[in-house]
DNA sequence: GGCGATTCGATGACATGTCAACAAAGACGC
DNA sequence: GCGTCTTTGTTGACATGTCATCGAATCGCC
Protein backbone atom coordinates (compact mmCIF):
# COMPACT_ATOMS: atom_id res chain seq x y z
CA UNK A 1 0.00 0.00 0.00
CA UNK A 2 1.97 3.29 -1.41
CA UNK A 3 0.75 7.01 -0.70
CA UNK A 4 -0.31 7.75 -4.45
CA UNK A 5 2.34 9.47 -6.32
CA UNK A 6 0.09 12.25 -7.64
CA UNK A 7 1.09 13.85 -11.13
CA UNK A 8 3.68 17.00 -10.48
CA UNK A 9 2.74 20.58 -11.93
CA UNK A 10 4.10 19.99 -15.05
CA UNK A 11 2.37 16.38 -15.96
CA UNK A 12 -1.06 17.70 -14.73
CA UNK A 13 -0.54 20.47 -17.26
CA UNK A 14 0.86 18.17 -19.70
CA UNK A 15 -2.05 15.79 -19.12
CA UNK A 16 -5.16 18.28 -18.73
CA UNK A 17 -3.95 20.20 -21.97
CA UNK A 18 -3.94 16.82 -23.87
CA UNK A 19 -7.06 15.64 -23.05
CA UNK A 20 -8.91 18.88 -23.42
CA UNK A 21 -6.95 19.39 -27.11
CA UNK A 22 -8.59 16.25 -27.94
CA UNK A 23 -11.79 16.77 -27.25
CA UNK A 24 -11.59 20.84 -28.49
CA UNK A 25 -10.00 18.92 -31.68
CA UNK A 26 -12.70 16.32 -32.56
CA UNK A 27 -15.44 19.05 -32.07
CA UNK A 28 -14.24 21.21 -34.86
CA UNK A 29 -12.73 18.69 -37.05
CA UNK A 30 -16.20 16.73 -37.00
CA UNK A 31 -18.10 20.14 -37.36
CA UNK A 32 -16.35 20.71 -40.47
CA UNK A 33 -16.14 17.54 -41.89
CA UNK A 34 -19.96 17.27 -41.60
CA UNK A 35 -21.13 20.52 -42.89
CA UNK A 36 -18.40 20.29 -45.88
CA UNK A 37 -18.72 16.41 -46.53
CA UNK A 38 -21.46 15.16 -44.93
CA UNK A 39 -19.74 12.67 -43.31
CA UNK A 40 -18.49 11.51 -39.70
CA UNK A 41 -15.32 11.17 -38.67
CA UNK A 42 -15.87 7.39 -38.12
CA UNK A 43 -17.11 7.56 -41.74
CA UNK A 44 -14.16 8.97 -42.94
CA UNK A 45 -11.81 6.43 -41.55
CA UNK A 46 -13.76 3.59 -42.93
CA UNK A 47 -13.31 5.54 -46.69
CA UNK A 48 -9.65 6.79 -46.22
CA UNK A 49 -8.64 3.25 -45.01
CA UNK A 50 -10.27 1.60 -48.10
CA UNK A 51 -9.08 4.36 -50.08
CA UNK A 52 -5.33 3.67 -49.46
CA UNK A 53 -5.30 0.00 -50.63
CA UNK A 54 -4.66 -0.49 -54.18
CA UNK A 55 -8.10 -1.58 -54.78
CA UNK A 56 -10.05 -0.15 -52.58
CA UNK A 57 -11.27 -3.06 -50.99
CA UNK A 58 -10.29 -4.86 -48.07
CA UNK A 59 -11.36 -7.92 -46.04
CA UNK A 60 -13.66 -6.94 -43.19
CA UNK A 61 -11.28 -8.32 -40.30
CA UNK A 62 -8.27 -6.76 -41.74
CA UNK A 63 -10.01 -3.22 -41.85
CA UNK A 64 -11.46 -3.47 -38.58
CA UNK A 65 -7.79 -4.53 -37.11
CA UNK A 66 -6.44 -1.63 -38.87
CA UNK A 67 -8.70 0.68 -37.16
CA UNK A 68 -8.38 -1.13 -33.87
CA UNK A 69 -12.46 -1.11 -34.21
CA UNK A 70 -14.18 -4.58 -33.23
CA UNK A 71 -15.85 -6.16 -36.02
CA UNK A 72 -18.96 -6.17 -35.00
CA UNK A 73 -18.97 -1.88 -34.42
CA UNK A 74 -17.76 -2.51 -37.94
CA UNK A 75 -19.87 -4.71 -39.34
CA UNK A 76 -23.12 -2.34 -37.59
CA UNK A 77 -21.18 0.72 -39.46
CA UNK A 78 -20.74 -0.53 -42.52
CA UNK A 79 -24.36 -1.35 -42.42
CA UNK A 80 -25.10 2.15 -42.41
CA UNK A 81 -22.66 3.40 -44.76
CA UNK A 82 -24.24 0.60 -47.46
CA UNK A 83 -27.37 2.08 -47.26
CA UNK A 84 -25.63 5.61 -48.29
CA UNK A 85 -23.82 3.89 -51.04
CA UNK A 86 -20.73 4.69 -49.71
CA UNK A 87 -19.40 1.23 -49.57
CA UNK A 88 -20.46 -2.59 -51.07
CA UNK A 89 -20.26 -5.88 -49.65
CA UNK A 90 -18.78 -8.86 -51.56
CA UNK A 91 -17.85 -12.50 -51.16
CA UNK A 92 -14.49 -13.62 -50.49
CA UNK A 93 -13.08 -16.01 -52.91
CA UNK A 94 -11.10 -17.88 -50.47
CA UNK A 95 -12.78 -17.78 -47.57
CA UNK A 96 -16.77 -18.91 -47.98
CA UNK A 97 -17.28 -17.20 -44.11
CA UNK A 98 -15.26 -13.70 -45.43
CA UNK A 99 -16.02 -10.45 -46.51
CA UNK A 100 -14.78 -7.88 -48.27
CA UNK A 101 -15.37 -4.38 -48.49
CA UNK A 102 -15.38 -2.38 -51.54
CA UNK A 103 -15.10 1.57 -51.78
CA UNK A 104 -18.24 2.51 -54.20
CA UNK A 105 -17.73 4.68 -56.95
CA UNK A 106 -19.63 7.22 -55.11
CA UNK A 107 -17.64 6.52 -51.60
CA UNK A 108 -14.45 7.50 -53.19
CA UNK A 109 -16.16 10.79 -54.62
CA UNK A 110 -16.61 10.93 -51.30
CA UNK A 111 -13.06 10.19 -49.43
CA UNK A 112 -11.80 12.48 -52.59
CA UNK A 113 -14.45 15.38 -51.67
CA UNK A 114 -14.00 15.21 -48.01
CA UNK A 115 -9.91 14.80 -47.87
CA UNK A 116 -8.32 18.29 -49.10
CA UNK A 117 -10.63 20.44 -46.84
CA UNK A 118 -10.15 17.48 -43.88
CA UNK A 119 -6.54 18.27 -44.14
CA UNK A 120 -6.69 21.21 -44.31
CA UNK A 121 -8.68 21.45 -41.19
CA UNK A 122 -5.91 19.33 -39.55
CA UNK A 123 -3.26 22.37 -40.35
CA UNK A 124 -4.86 25.10 -39.41
CA UNK A 125 -6.26 23.84 -36.01
CA UNK A 126 -3.30 21.79 -35.11
CA UNK A 127 0.04 21.07 -37.07
CA UNK A 128 0.30 24.58 -38.13
CA UNK A 129 0.80 25.83 -34.39
CA UNK A 130 3.57 23.72 -33.29
CA UNK A 131 7.22 23.75 -34.02
CA UNK A 132 8.15 21.67 -36.67
CA UNK A 133 10.80 20.64 -33.28
CA UNK A 134 7.53 19.48 -31.67
CA UNK A 135 6.06 17.86 -34.91
CA UNK A 136 9.00 15.92 -34.80
CA UNK A 137 8.75 14.99 -30.85
CA UNK A 138 4.90 14.12 -31.25
CA UNK A 139 5.67 11.64 -34.20
CA UNK A 140 8.76 10.30 -31.95
CA UNK A 141 6.82 10.10 -28.61
CA UNK A 142 3.09 8.64 -29.76
CA UNK A 143 5.00 5.87 -32.11
CA UNK A 144 6.63 5.03 -28.55
CA UNK A 145 3.27 5.03 -26.62
CA UNK A 146 2.05 3.31 -29.64
CA UNK A 147 4.95 0.04 -29.27
CA UNK A 148 4.30 0.16 -25.76
CA UNK A 149 0.66 -0.58 -25.75
CA UNK A 150 1.06 -2.88 -28.63
CA UNK A 151 3.18 -5.29 -26.66
CA UNK A 152 0.35 -5.53 -23.50
CA UNK A 153 -2.06 -6.59 -25.97
CA UNK A 154 -0.54 -8.89 -29.30
CA UNK A 155 0.92 -11.48 -27.04
CA UNK A 156 -1.11 -13.57 -25.01
CA UNK A 157 -5.12 -14.08 -25.86
CA UNK A 158 -5.24 -10.62 -27.39
CA UNK A 159 -7.23 -8.32 -25.64
CA UNK A 160 -8.75 -5.66 -27.51
CA UNK A 161 -11.50 -4.05 -29.25
CA UNK A 162 -12.39 -7.48 -29.36
CA UNK A 163 -12.70 -8.09 -25.69
CA UNK B 1 -8.50 26.28 -56.60
CA UNK B 2 -5.28 25.55 -55.08
CA UNK B 3 -3.61 22.23 -55.68
CA UNK B 4 -4.25 20.58 -52.51
CA UNK B 5 -0.84 20.77 -49.74
CA UNK B 6 -0.93 17.03 -47.96
CA UNK B 7 0.75 16.43 -45.07
CA UNK B 8 4.45 16.10 -45.47
CA UNK B 9 6.38 12.80 -43.86
CA UNK B 10 6.83 14.03 -40.50
CA UNK B 11 3.47 15.56 -40.00
CA UNK B 12 1.82 12.31 -41.70
CA UNK B 13 3.95 10.13 -39.30
CA UNK B 14 2.68 12.60 -35.86
CA UNK B 15 -1.14 12.72 -37.00
CA UNK B 16 -0.91 9.30 -38.00
CA UNK B 17 0.70 8.02 -34.10
CA UNK B 18 -1.16 11.22 -32.61
CA UNK B 19 -4.84 8.94 -33.44
CA UNK B 20 -3.24 5.35 -33.24
CA UNK B 21 -2.08 6.37 -29.35
CA UNK B 22 -5.16 7.79 -28.46
CA UNK B 23 -7.20 5.24 -29.39
CA UNK B 24 -5.09 2.69 -27.92
CA UNK B 25 -4.72 4.66 -24.64
CA UNK B 26 -8.29 5.30 -24.39
CA UNK B 27 -9.02 1.41 -25.03
CA UNK B 28 -6.38 0.49 -21.78
CA UNK B 29 -7.22 2.92 -19.61
CA UNK B 30 -10.96 2.67 -20.28
CA UNK B 31 -10.73 -1.14 -19.33
CA UNK B 32 -8.28 -0.66 -16.44
CA UNK B 33 -10.65 1.71 -14.78
CA UNK B 34 -13.83 -0.56 -15.50
CA UNK B 35 -12.33 -3.61 -14.37
CA UNK B 36 -10.35 -2.13 -11.41
CA UNK B 37 -12.98 0.15 -10.30
CA UNK B 38 -16.06 -0.43 -12.29
CA UNK B 39 -16.14 3.53 -13.69
CA UNK B 40 -16.45 4.20 -17.40
CA UNK B 41 -14.05 7.14 -17.90
CA UNK B 42 -16.89 9.39 -18.22
CA UNK B 43 -18.07 8.59 -15.23
CA UNK B 44 -14.65 9.44 -13.84
CA UNK B 45 -14.41 12.64 -15.45
CA UNK B 46 -17.91 13.57 -13.83
CA UNK B 47 -16.84 12.65 -10.35
CA UNK B 48 -13.12 14.32 -10.89
CA UNK B 49 -14.62 17.40 -11.82
CA UNK B 50 -17.32 17.43 -8.98
CA UNK B 51 -14.54 16.16 -6.29
CA UNK B 52 -12.17 19.05 -7.15
CA UNK B 53 -14.79 21.71 -6.02
CA UNK B 54 -14.77 22.88 -2.64
CA UNK B 55 -18.10 21.29 -1.45
CA UNK B 56 -18.38 18.40 -4.29
CA UNK B 57 -21.03 20.17 -5.82
CA UNK B 58 -21.67 22.06 -9.21
CA UNK B 59 -24.43 23.80 -11.28
CA UNK B 60 -25.25 21.36 -13.93
CA UNK B 61 -24.49 23.91 -16.81
CA UNK B 62 -21.27 24.75 -15.11
CA UNK B 63 -20.22 21.23 -15.12
CA UNK B 64 -21.17 20.82 -18.43
CA UNK B 65 -19.06 23.70 -19.71
CA UNK B 66 -16.23 22.47 -17.69
CA UNK B 67 -16.03 19.38 -19.55
CA UNK B 68 -17.27 20.33 -22.89
CA UNK B 69 -20.44 18.57 -22.81
CA UNK B 70 -23.65 19.12 -23.90
CA UNK B 71 -25.86 19.83 -21.07
CA UNK B 72 -28.32 17.47 -22.69
CA UNK B 73 -25.24 14.70 -22.60
CA UNK B 74 -24.81 15.56 -18.92
CA UNK B 75 -28.47 15.28 -17.74
CA UNK B 76 -28.51 11.79 -19.18
CA UNK B 77 -24.90 10.62 -17.67
CA UNK B 78 -26.25 12.15 -14.57
CA UNK B 79 -29.76 10.19 -14.08
CA UNK B 80 -27.98 7.05 -14.88
CA UNK B 81 -25.07 7.96 -12.46
CA UNK B 82 -28.16 9.47 -10.07
CA UNK B 83 -29.54 5.60 -10.37
CA UNK B 84 -26.36 3.70 -8.89
CA UNK B 85 -25.98 6.53 -6.38
CA UNK B 86 -22.98 8.32 -7.37
CA UNK B 87 -24.17 11.34 -7.59
CA UNK B 88 -27.53 13.49 -6.55
CA UNK B 89 -29.40 16.44 -7.58
CA UNK B 90 -30.30 19.74 -5.55
CA UNK B 91 -32.93 22.82 -6.26
CA UNK B 92 -30.54 26.05 -6.49
CA UNK B 93 -31.56 28.58 -4.11
CA UNK B 94 -30.63 31.41 -6.30
CA UNK B 95 -32.52 29.97 -9.50
CA UNK B 96 -35.32 28.13 -9.68
CA UNK B 97 -34.40 26.28 -13.22
CA UNK B 98 -31.50 25.26 -12.19
CA UNK B 99 -29.88 21.76 -10.79
CA UNK B 100 -26.91 21.46 -8.82
CA UNK B 101 -25.20 17.77 -9.21
CA UNK B 102 -23.96 16.78 -5.75
CA UNK B 103 -21.15 14.21 -5.43
CA UNK B 104 -22.68 11.51 -2.59
CA UNK B 105 -20.76 9.85 -0.15
CA UNK B 106 -20.45 7.09 -2.45
CA UNK B 107 -19.52 8.70 -5.24
CA UNK B 108 -17.10 10.32 -3.13
CA UNK B 109 -15.91 6.68 -2.47
CA UNK B 110 -15.35 5.98 -5.55
CA UNK B 111 -13.58 8.61 -7.19
CA UNK B 112 -10.89 8.22 -4.00
CA UNK B 113 -10.64 4.70 -5.07
CA UNK B 114 -9.67 4.89 -8.50
CA UNK B 115 -8.20 7.58 -8.80
CA UNK B 116 -4.84 5.81 -7.37
CA UNK B 117 -5.10 3.61 -9.81
CA UNK B 118 -6.00 5.98 -13.10
CA UNK B 119 -3.31 8.02 -12.56
CA UNK B 120 -0.64 4.71 -12.17
CA UNK B 121 -2.45 4.18 -15.58
CA UNK B 122 -1.92 7.09 -16.99
CA UNK B 123 1.94 6.77 -15.44
CA UNK B 124 2.70 3.62 -16.57
CA UNK B 125 1.27 4.10 -20.16
CA UNK B 126 2.19 7.47 -21.34
CA UNK B 127 3.65 10.04 -18.66
CA UNK B 128 6.78 7.90 -18.31
CA UNK B 129 7.40 7.12 -21.40
CA UNK B 130 7.83 10.23 -22.18
CA UNK B 131 10.93 12.82 -21.54
CA UNK B 132 10.98 15.56 -19.35
CA UNK B 133 11.46 17.80 -22.53
CA UNK B 134 8.25 15.55 -23.84
CA UNK B 135 6.58 16.51 -21.24
CA UNK B 136 6.85 19.92 -21.25
CA UNK B 137 6.69 19.82 -24.82
CA UNK B 138 3.18 18.45 -24.73
CA UNK B 139 2.47 20.91 -22.04
CA UNK B 140 3.33 23.59 -24.26
CA UNK B 141 1.57 22.93 -27.70
CA UNK B 142 -1.49 21.48 -26.20
CA UNK B 143 -2.70 24.55 -24.52
CA UNK B 144 -1.27 26.33 -27.43
CA UNK B 145 -3.99 24.39 -29.62
CA UNK B 146 -6.52 25.15 -26.99
CA UNK B 147 -6.47 28.16 -27.23
CA UNK B 148 -6.20 28.66 -30.59
CA UNK B 149 -9.33 26.57 -30.57
CA UNK B 150 -11.58 28.55 -27.98
CA UNK B 151 -10.57 31.58 -29.82
CA UNK B 152 -13.17 30.22 -32.79
CA UNK B 153 -15.50 29.13 -30.26
CA UNK B 154 -16.58 31.79 -28.01
CA UNK B 155 -16.86 34.69 -30.30
CA UNK B 156 -19.98 35.09 -31.73
CA UNK B 157 -23.08 32.92 -31.01
CA UNK B 158 -21.13 30.46 -28.96
CA UNK B 159 -20.71 27.05 -31.17
CA UNK B 160 -20.16 24.22 -29.65
CA UNK B 161 -20.84 20.91 -27.52
CA UNK B 162 -24.19 22.85 -27.71
CA UNK B 163 -24.81 22.93 -31.28
C1' DG C 1 -11.24 -37.86 -43.79
C1' DG C 2 -13.15 -36.59 -39.44
C1' DC C 3 -13.88 -34.11 -35.19
C1' DG C 4 -13.24 -30.52 -31.78
C1' DA C 5 -11.58 -25.92 -31.33
C1' DT C 6 -11.26 -21.53 -33.40
C1' DT C 7 -12.30 -17.71 -36.53
C1' DC C 8 -15.43 -14.92 -39.19
C1' DG C 9 -19.09 -11.92 -39.66
C1' DA C 10 -23.95 -10.85 -38.46
C1' DT C 11 -27.34 -9.92 -35.20
C1' DG C 12 -30.29 -8.35 -31.18
C1' DA C 13 -30.39 -6.33 -26.79
C1' DC C 14 -28.74 -2.81 -24.48
C1' DA C 15 -25.71 1.43 -23.17
C1' DT C 16 -24.38 5.77 -24.58
C1' DG C 17 -24.40 10.23 -27.32
C1' DT C 18 -26.83 13.65 -30.37
C1' DC C 19 -30.37 16.58 -31.81
C1' DA C 20 -34.64 19.15 -31.72
C1' DA C 21 -38.34 20.52 -28.99
C1' DC C 22 -40.26 21.93 -24.78
C1' DA C 23 -41.76 24.11 -20.19
C1' DA C 24 -40.35 26.98 -16.67
C1' DA C 25 -37.86 30.76 -15.05
C1' DG C 26 -34.82 34.64 -15.40
C1' DA C 27 -33.29 39.08 -17.91
C1' DC C 28 -34.16 43.22 -20.16
C1' DG C 29 -36.43 47.22 -22.12
C1' DC C 30 -40.11 49.96 -21.55
C1' DG D 1 -45.54 45.48 -13.79
C1' DC D 2 -45.55 43.59 -18.71
C1' DG D 3 -44.31 41.48 -22.85
C1' DT D 4 -40.59 39.50 -25.13
C1' DC D 5 -36.24 37.27 -25.62
C1' DT D 6 -32.93 34.22 -23.57
C1' DT D 7 -31.26 30.66 -20.53
C1' DT D 8 -31.77 26.30 -18.05
C1' DG D 9 -32.43 21.59 -17.72
C1' DT D 10 -35.34 17.65 -19.24
C1' DT D 11 -37.19 14.73 -22.45
C1' DG D 12 -38.08 11.55 -26.49
C1' DA D 13 -36.63 10.03 -30.88
C1' DC D 14 -32.97 8.55 -33.07
C1' DA D 15 -27.83 7.48 -34.23
C1' DT D 16 -23.97 5.16 -32.69
C1' DG D 17 -21.08 1.79 -29.91
C1' DT D 18 -20.69 -2.43 -26.90
C1' DC D 19 -21.39 -6.95 -25.52
C1' DA D 20 -22.90 -11.71 -25.78
C1' DT D 21 -24.33 -15.05 -28.84
C1' DC D 22 -24.96 -17.48 -32.99
C1' DG D 23 -24.39 -20.29 -37.46
C1' DA D 24 -21.25 -21.22 -40.83
C1' DA D 25 -16.69 -22.18 -42.32
C1' DT D 26 -11.93 -23.15 -41.52
C1' DC D 27 -8.02 -25.01 -39.01
C1' DG D 28 -5.32 -28.52 -36.62
C1' DC D 29 -4.46 -32.63 -35.18
C1' DC D 30 -5.01 -37.33 -35.29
Amino acid sequence: MEATRWLDERQDHAWRGYRRMRRLLDLELARELTEDAGLSEPDYDVLSDLSETPQGRLRLSELADRMLWSRSRLSHHLTRMQQRGLVAREECPDDARGAIVVLTRAGRNAIEAAAPGHVAAVRQHFLDLLTPAEVEALGAFTHRVVDHLAQSRAPRPRRGPEA
